[in-house]
DNA sequence: TCCGATCTGGTCAAAACTGAACACATTTGT
DNA sequence: ACAAATGTGTTCAGTTTTGACCAGATCGGA
């Protein structure tokens, strides 16, 4: 991963991959902000001012049921954004959104975006292909849940927040583990105990240290792979070598 | 249900949503297509050339893994379109889609409705707003998925189906449910038998009666009410959608 | 009408997960 | 330095789920 993580710690993807002009007209209205670990950003249910940038931080949806329990569905690094449907349509978020990982953040009026939507075609493609990519992030937890072993599953979501925090110890205990994952406290203390014993990861006390990457990815489920794949390549162009279909060339109207 | 659902069968909400003029230019290329049950109408990483409208029928969505299992991660009725994202950008899809229920649909080639995604915010508003809702449907089948019953997850399931069917009989075998719910033909035995015990459904060899709606209704998992209701409501304009979580819902039967 | 394929339901044994409770260790705040 | 709060590992006793396998029922096609 060293390798395209480079990029400085003030900097968001979606945002440097917007066209020049784009960003120039939105440059002046993002603004730093900083939340601390574990805050919630927006309820679910929630009214959107903003869209959120994360640069260094990482935000976590959840879906939060009846009971009041909640569960993770995806999350969001530098690659992307959260309030993106809200920018494009809705303004209302069905998840609760809170913050997994310290770290820089910026934030957009929605409406600066849903100009931005509204005529550029550039923009519409970067946004609806990183919704795309989220939306098949979503889907393979859905299998993931289903189908893979606790111990898999918290390989993957270790190796996911460890690709984002930099070497840091990651600031989870069993409990909140077990809560972002969807089962209970136990289930994650094994898994944790078996990882340890194995000398993939060493934690105390809400501090989780990744040992062994590598080890930590042979025992993972495929499912980080893909995702992660997937995020790296959404804003390359879409199955461009297709004969006859030139999407680039604004064809007029039905005329 | 039965006020909401008296639309004729030759119909797609998300079609007749369109504005005139968007309707008028793209209605000359649909074509009505007609696939058996179980079809795949396209495979996971299959390139699109269009988008389905199903009328009457009703299409999965599927996450395929690695080692050729696959689980449902949403589906689509006449309220929507499969291929949006495609449409609106990739034109490839990330899931298997496959036929669950034998019905009208109608296709619409991508460049076609590339176009009007273009040159209609009210176009771009309503794929953006349907996707916005699928994706929290799948959210919600994260959430199930994880933390609710096989038992609960059936009942969930049949409703959606049962919705759709205009009171046939479901043709599915405990098997096939199985691979749609992510566990085993065991699991999805064993709640048929207590569903059926209690009288809710009647079942055999591949065919299953809904008998008591309510009843399911009251087994089955909050689940099913939240994403029904924001498949009701995703047309209406975003300050009056529904967003939350609603009424409480379900206990188990004692078997 | 019979054969073969399919579907359901049952057994059995094992594994995985759950839930509550509690002791101990470590950290934090005073 | 001490008390309180928090996190982890364990126990025990449950339930749920899994996987393999087979018997009987039923359906459809030859």
């Amino acid at each position: 991963m060293p390798k395209a993580e480079v990029a400085d710690l003030t900097s968001n993807r979606l945002l440097d991959a917007l066209e020049p002009a784009s960003r120039k007209r939105i440059d002046p209205h993002l603004r730093p902000v900083s939340f601390k670990l574990g805050v919630t950003v927006c309820e679910a249910g929630g009214l959107l001012r903003h869209a959120y940038f994360p640069q260094g931080a990482v935000l976590s949806l959840l879906t939060v049921l009846e009971d009041g329990s909640a569960i993770e569905t995806a999350n969001i690094g530098r690659e992307g954004a959260f309030g993106l449907f809200a920018a494009m349509y809705s303004r209302v978020s069905f998840n609760r959104c809170l913050v997994q990982l310290e770290g820089g953040m910026v934030r957009c009026p929605i409406e600066v975006l849903q100009t931005e939507f509204r005529n550029s075609e550039h923009v519409r493609d970067l946004f609806v292909s990183y919704s795309e990519t989220l939306l098949s992030q979503v889907q393979q937890t859905v299998a993931c849940n289903a189908l893979h072993s606790t111990e898999e599953r918290m390989c993957r979501w270790l190796l996911m927040m460890h690709d984002r925090a930099e070497g840091e110890a990651l600031p989870y205990t069993h409990e909140f583990l077990s809560h972002m994952l969807g089962t209970n406290r136990k289930s994650v203390t094994l898994a944790a105990l078996s990882l340890q014993r194995a000398g993939l990861i060493r934690y105390s006390r809400g501090k989780i240290q990744i040992v062994d990457r590598r080890g930590l990815e042979r025992v993972s489920c495929e499912c980080y792979a893909i995702v992660k794949k997937r995020f790296d390549a959404f804003l390359k162009p879409p199955a461009t070598a297709v004969a006859g279909n030139s999407r680039r060339r604004g064809k007029p109207l039905s005329s």
